[in-house]
DNA sequence: AAGTAACG
DNA sequence: TGGA
C-alpha cells in the first residue's frame, strides 16, 4: 500500500494480468457507495437502454453514458455518439469518476466517455476489443462496482488461451501499453455479492479518450 | 459477433 | 467451463 497524501487514503498497489493494472480494492467502501449515488443522478438524466447489435440481438447487458462521447450499438454498427438514443446530450462525468482517472491513467488527456454497463442477474459480455476509439496510445480504465464479475482476458486475436479473475467491488483495472487491444468479456455475475446493491446487479465503468 | 449453441 |  502507498499513501495518497492528497486526499490521506491508502491506496493498493497494482498486480499485473497479461499487461492489465489491476487495483484490487481501490476505492472504499464509502467512496463506492458515493459513487453509486452520483451514478444514481447520471441515470436519471441518461436512461439505461439495451443495445441492439448490428446482427439484431439484443445485449444483455444495459448501458448509459457520461461525457462527450456515449458508445452505442444498433444496426448501423458500433460507435461513439454525442447524443442518448433519446436524442439528447449526455450528462458530465462527474468528478470522483474523473479523479480515479487522473490517479491511474498516466495521461494528461480527459476521459470523453464514461460507459456505464449494468449487469442484471445472468447478464453477461461476450469476447470483444474496445477498438472503436482513434487512439489506441490511450488507456482504458475500468471500475468495478456491486456483484462480483468473472473478467475472462484474452489475446490480440480471437482464439488461444485465456485467464479469468474475480472482478470486485472497488477494483480498478487500467487497460493500456501492450494490453490496450486484448481481447476480454464477462462471463458471469455473482448474484448478491455485495450490499452495496439491495436489488443486485453488477456496474461497470470503462473511461475512454475517443478522438 | 459487445450474440448464442454445441460440444469436449 | 472454455474457446470455436
Amino acid at each position: 500500500m502507498t499513501e495518497n497524501p492528497k486526499h490521506a487514503i491508502s491506496r493498493p498497489d497494482p498486480q499485473e494480468i497479461r499487461g492489465f493494472r489491476h487495483y484490487p480494492g481501490w476505492l472504499g467502501l464509502e467512496e463506492q457507495k458515493a459513487l453509486i449515488e452520483t451514478l444514481r443522478s447520471v441515470v436519471t438524466q441518461a436512461p439505461l437502454f439495451s443495445p441492439m447489435t448490428p446482427y439484431g440481438k439484443p445485449m444483455s447487458v444495459r448501458m448509459t453514458s457520461a461525457g462527450r462521447f456515449g458508445w452505442i450499438s444498433d444496426r448501423r454498427g458500433y460507435r461513439y455518439s454525442e447524443t442518448h438514443p433519446d436524442g439528447q446530450p449526455w450528462p458530465a462525468i462527474p468528478q470522483p469518476i474523473l479523479d480515479i482517472w487522473e490517479a491511474v491513467s498516466g495521461t494528461s488527456r480527459a476521459p470523453e466517455c464514461c460507459l456505464i454497463n449494468f449487469y442484471g442477474e445472468g447478464a453477461k459480455m461476450g469476447m470483444h476489443q474496445d477498438r472503436d476509439e482513434q487512439d489506441f496510445d490511450q488507456p482504458v480504465v475500468s471500475v468495478s462496482l456491486g456483484d462480483d464479475g468473472l473478467f475472462r482476458i484474452g489475446n490480440r486475436t480471437r482464439g488461444g488461451k485465456t485467464e479469468s479473475i474475480w472482478l470486485r467491488s472497488g477494483d480498478v483495472m487500467v487497460m493500456g501499453g501492450e494490453a490496450r487491444l486484448l481481447y476480454h468479456g464477462i462471463d458471469r455475475v455473482k448474484p448478491g455479492t455485495s450490499p452495496l446493491m439491495p436489488k443486485g446487479g453488477r456496474i461497470n465503468l470503462t473511461m475512454r479518450v475517443v478522438t
